[in-house]
Parts: structure tokens; sequence; C-alpha cells
DNA sequence: AATGAATGAGCTTTCATTCAT
DNA sequence: TATGAATGAAAGCTCATTCAT
């Protein structure tokens, strides 16, 4: 649905170029977080960041790499965490790893709320060619973990099937749910919830109760 | 973050103005649905429309409430379908609720899954002001469904975040899977896992092998 | 080296539209001959036309769309000059042939001296797509009337060698003497130099003395 | 029609500078010949020679006088051609004067055809203010030569404007034939019937069988 | 009411030129 | 002097909206 974007035009190397690459971003996520992508241009980006449109221009081929770029920072940001998380997997209870993933996920929208719903949501399909592991690599994750910890599913769990619900349920409920949280106490309240439904939909017996 | 939209202009109230301001919505769902937000202008939606512009900004006051128009109507449609779901429910047991109501969103999001995604994704935020039921009565009524079968409900079920958490599991989900779906058989196991999954974190017991 | 250009993007059928698009030629045409290539541009063109840009466009797809309608028609023009000399061309003899092809061509380059130099060179390998037999028709057209007066021509003439570089002598030095002419006698002067000369090229004998 | 071209802003004096000066030209050259005018600019120019921007503006003021200065160039190289041509008629017959002439000019066009084309065609009016000999210094010498060799010329000959023709009947024929030239053989064809025309068109008696 | 030609602000992108390093 | 990052005016083109017919 969309085209080119190569990483960047020109590899910053002097300290005012990664200082004018960075202040550049900024005003791009300020502006599509204040004003979405209706609000997006290049010219007020340049001008937000303190710069010239050609300065933009001289560092981002397009609109479009620009917020490739940007995407690709934050899907980057977000597939980071989840990497920390999963190699902080000790070999624990199946309750404990729900747990970490799912806090994994928390953090991970609450980076950047606003940004990353426009990302996910407006930019959805906005496509960045590069090592776009993110969705699927973390869905094949669960997966992956959820064969290493067989022996405390349910007997008649369908993995991969199990895999791809339990990867919408976390990233769209969590989604969501940091985004339109009205009090934190409430979001808190529904992420031991989702534990709670993910724990009791995965293991053998209802050990719910320790999920907390 | 959007601004105005106000219902309708004027009301089309001869034949002829009701089948243009219909023209003019069908014409829009195509665009929107085969080129997208990014290709959506007034402009191509009269000519598709066989109408001029002029007429066009005779029923709908701007771009905006064109689209706003359209996004309530499709909501419109889905409570529609939500609400007859609901009513169709007789005393039965919690399992066969549940059904009712994930079937009811497969259905939903069945009814033209391209136009649901753009509204939903591209032009999530962009506010309908509507006499807003549509979400939030959503997840009322499967609140007060809770409450009406909560003997059959686990006992330390927190009933407001159970609703919380199921509407945006179904919702999601469902969303999601029928989008991307690749396969309708696979469409379909997902479909019957979300049942499952919903069913354990609900119910008393693990009652969820009589779901299918 | 150029690419599209399809003769109007909508046929001007109104009055208004008509003038219009007449108007924005006549600025065009204009501003190249006053400011050359270099100079020309939609919004310039637009405001000496004391039309929008939008409506520019709305007449021709894009700038250079303009320029080989522009072209065009000026070719259009002359073709038009020459084919009338051509049709009066009665059963004489060559040399009044020649003084008939030759001053159908100084008439063709004083329609517009200034343009046709920035049509022909600055424009000249600008490509306007259409039927364009213009240059190859007249050469054509000097070949078939070569081969008509054969006998008055001179015995060993290479009849396709002589068309071609008469078409070329022809027009070439009427276009620079036309365009570069310091007075009208000069030119004068010249062309009837170059009558004699094609005469005294193509004819048997040199009965150039008649041509005047 | 254009403006400034002062010569050069700064006489290179230095080695390096000259180096400097030379390679700029020569990207110059190749980009005009490879993209044309409306490839050419200042910063493709710099980065082709291996210069930075700042350099090539160091020793042209402006894109113009980069162009002017190419153009001096190339019109000088010609003009040099015709002066050897000219300097080495020794008191022959007229015929050999043509043929070294028409030789001159072939030879000329061929040192850079395709740059030749771009500097007289789509630069055809674009001003070099110059030691300006060239057009004129060419036209008069064949005046001058002209009167060098009045006994051979026919009786009834007006020399300034058989000179004026001569120039433009070689310069524009010889310019179009090795620029179009499809076949070589059809070029020299083309030449010899230039050298037969302008020999008949010249002299006192129909010579033209020897001029091969 | 309906039409659609006309408008022009606004957006993306380029490139001649400058100037801090 | 050489560099090349930075500048910003300017150009091509689109499209929401208006308004004369």
């Amino acid at each position: 649905m969309k085209k080119d974007n190569f990483p960047l035009k020109k590899q910053p190397v002097q300290k005012r170029s990664v200082f004018m690459v960075d202040a550049i971003k900024q005003a791009a996520i300020r502006i599509l977080k204040e004003q979405g992508l209706a609000g997006f241009n290049t010219n007020s980006v340049a001008e937000l960041a303190g710069v010239s449109v050609g300065s933009l221009y001289q560092y981002f081929a397009s609109k479009e790499t620009l917020i490739a770029e940007i995407k690709r920072d934050h899907f980057d940001e977000l597939r980071q965490l989840f990497k920390q998380a999963s190699e902080s997997l000790t070999s624990e209870k199946l309750e404990g790893v729900v747990v970490k993933f799912v806090d994994a996920s928390v953090d991970a929208h609450r980076l950047d709320p606003e940004l990353h719903r426009i990302l996910s949501d407006e930019l959805g399909n906005f496509e960045v060619v590069e090592n776009d592991q993110s969705k699927d690599s973390l869905k094949n994750a669960i997966e992956a973990t959820l064969y290493r910890y067989k022996a405390q599913l349910r007997d008649d769990l369908d993995i991969p099937s199990a895999a791809h619900l339990s990867y919408y349920l976390v990233e769209k409920t969590v989604h969501d749910t940091v985004i339109n949280s009205k009090s934190p106490e409430n979001t808190d309240k529904v992420i031991d919830e989702l534990k709670i439904m993910l724990t009791s939909y995965l293991c053998k017996r209802g050990v719910n109760a320790e999920v907390k």
C-alpha cells in the first residue's frame, strides 16, 4: 500500500547533524501526536524542529521516509523491551511467564501511548520495509515459549491458535487499556484480570489464584 | 481531536434527496474501501456518485461531516446486531451467552471488514459526536449480562473489569482475526479458542468442553 | 526524452471555458516569448492569464501538456500555410515553385518568430506525440514535388538528398534570417539570394535571372 | 535575455585551482550532455567533479557563469578550427575553398555533437558576453574570402548577402545533418550535395562536377 | 435545487547559494 | 582555501469549498 523508504538519505556523521536528525524526529513525533497524520506536513515539522525544510530533505528522502523512520524506531524500542523480558525468563512456572509478558507489553505501551496509537492504528498499514520481525517475531516467540512450557498447558490446547489468540489478547487489550485508561488503578485492575484470563486459559488447572 | 460535525446540514426530506444522500454515501464508502483515506476527496466522491460537488455540499457540510456520517452509520449497524443478539438471549447457560455474543461480533465484523478496518483504525480517533451509546452501550450490555448470570460466574470475578476485558478481548481479537484472516477455517479455529478462553475465564468450572 | 501529453484534460464546451483555455495559452505564449522556458511556470502563466492555477490544471494536465498544446498549435498553423502553398501550385516552372515554397516558409516564420525560435530551438526535443507529420511531411512534400518537376532538374541530382538539403536550407536559413533580421530589406535580400541558390542548385540551366 | 556573467570570478593561478576549474567544467559538460539543461544543477556538477559546491562557487559566480564558460570554450574551439582552415587556404580555386570550409564545419560539429546541440539549441539564446568574434567573425571571414576570390564568383552576386547565406547554409545544414545523422554514408551524401549547392551558387560556371 | 467551473491556500520537493567550520 | 550542511524561495500540483449560472 505504501512504497520506498530507505533508512536514511545520508548518515549524520557530525554531531550537528545527529542533533538535527533528532530534532526533526522529535518534532515529527510531537506533531504526529498532537495533530495526527492529517496535521503532519514537512513544513510544520521543519519549523517546529527549528530547521529548514531543505535540511529535513537532506536527511529524509521524503515525508514517508520520515514517518517510516519514526515507526521503525518506535517498534524497535518495543521489540527491545520484549527481548529483555524474554531473556529474563528463568525456568519458572507458566504463570510467571504470563505475568512477565503482560508486564512487558504494558511497559511497551507506556513508552509513548499516543504515538503508539497513531503508529499502529492510523499508520497501521503504512509499511516499513526493514527488519520487520516485530509483530511476527513476537507471535513466534510466544508460540515457542508455549511449546517450552507444554507440560504446564491444558492438554487439549491447540498451541498455534493459542499463541495467536494470546498475542492479540495481550496486544490489543493492553493497547486500548493503556491508551484509554481513565485511572491508573483501573488500568492495573484490568491488567490483573488479563493475567488471570490468560492463565486460566492456558494452564492445566485453575491455578489462577497465585497470579497477583 | 477533530472538529465540527453536525449530523446533517439539512434533512433530506424529498425522495430524490434521500436517493442522492445515499448515492453519495455509497460512493464515499467505495472510495474509502478502495483507496483509503488518502484517496478520498469530495470531488471524486461526487463524481463516482454521479452527482455534482455542489450537491454533495448541499447535504454534507464538509468532508469530515460525510465521513462522520459513514462512521456513525456503520457503527449503528454493528450496535443493531448486538442488540438483536442480546434480545434473543433466553435464560440459558452462560456458555451459550458467550457463544452468542462472540458470534454476533463475528457477524458484525463480517458486514464490511475493509470498511470497518478503515473506520476503526485509520479513522480511529476521528470523533463522531453521535448519540454515543455505541461503545459504552455494548460494554454496559455485557456488564449487565454478567450481573444477570452472576450465579454461574467465578466467585472472585470483578464484574466491571471482566466486562471491560471481555469487550476488548472479543472486539479486538475478532476484528483482527476477521480482517487478517488467511483462511476461513483458521478464523473459525481462533474464534472457537476465543470462546473457550472467555468461558474458562468467566465460568465457575472449566466447562469449556461443551462450548462448540 | 519527455513523456505524456494528451490534448486536453477536459474539452472546454462552454464559452467561458473556451475563453479561459485561450487566455491561458496566450499568457503561456507571452511568457515563453518574454522569459523563455526558464521563466515559464504555471503560477505566472495563471496569474498573467488572470486565472487561478487550479483552473489551469483543470484544462491542462501538467505544465508539459500546456507547452505541448502550444507547440502543436503553432506547428499546425505552419503546416497549414505550407498546405495552402502546396495546393496553389499550378503546373508552372520549377522556379515558380521554389519561390512559392520559400515565400511560404517566410510567411510561416513570420507568424510569430520569437515563439517559433523557442519552440523549435529551446523546446526542440520536447516531443509532442500527436499527428506529428509536420517536419517529415514537409520534407516528403518537397521530395514529391521534386519528382513531379524532374524534367526541369539537373540530370545528376540525387532527389532524396536534394529534398533533404533543400528542406534544411530553406527551413534553417529562413528561420535564422527572420529571427535575427536587422532590417526588412536585408531580410528580403537574403531571401532572394536563397531563391537563387536553390534554383541554381536544382535547375538544369542557370535560369536564375528570372527568379525575382 | 539572460543576465550576469563575468568571465571568471577569480583567475585560477595555482595549479590545483586550474585542475579544479577543469574538473568542474568537465563534470558540467557531462551532465549537460547526459541530462540536458533540465538535469543540470550545481550540486550534481560539484559532486560529479568530486569537489564541493563551495569550491564551485569560488570559481564560478553562478550557475549561469559556469554555463557561459562552457559555451564560450566550445565556440572558441570551433572558431579555432575555422581559423586553421582559413589559414591553410592557398591560392587555389574557389571550389577547393568551399570544400575546405564545409569540411571544417563538419569537423567542428563532430567535436562534440551532443554538447553542441545543447549549447546552440537548448541554450541558443543564453547570452555569453565574450569577446564576440565567434559568429560574426566567421561570417566576416567568409565575406573576406569571397572578396578574395571575387574573380571566380558569379558576376551578379551580392557578396554580403552571399556570405550571410553561405554561413547559415553551412552552419545549419551541417549542424542538423551531423546531429540527426542516421548513417555516416547518408551524412556524407548530404555534405557532398551541400558542396555542390554552394559551388553552383557562388561560381561563375556550373563547375560542380569536380567538387568531390 | 443542482451544477461544475473556478478558486487559492497549502503541500511536497528541488536547488542556487551562503557561511560556519 | 575548501568543505558541505543549512537555507528558503520557488515551483508543480491537489483538493476542499464557493458561487454564478
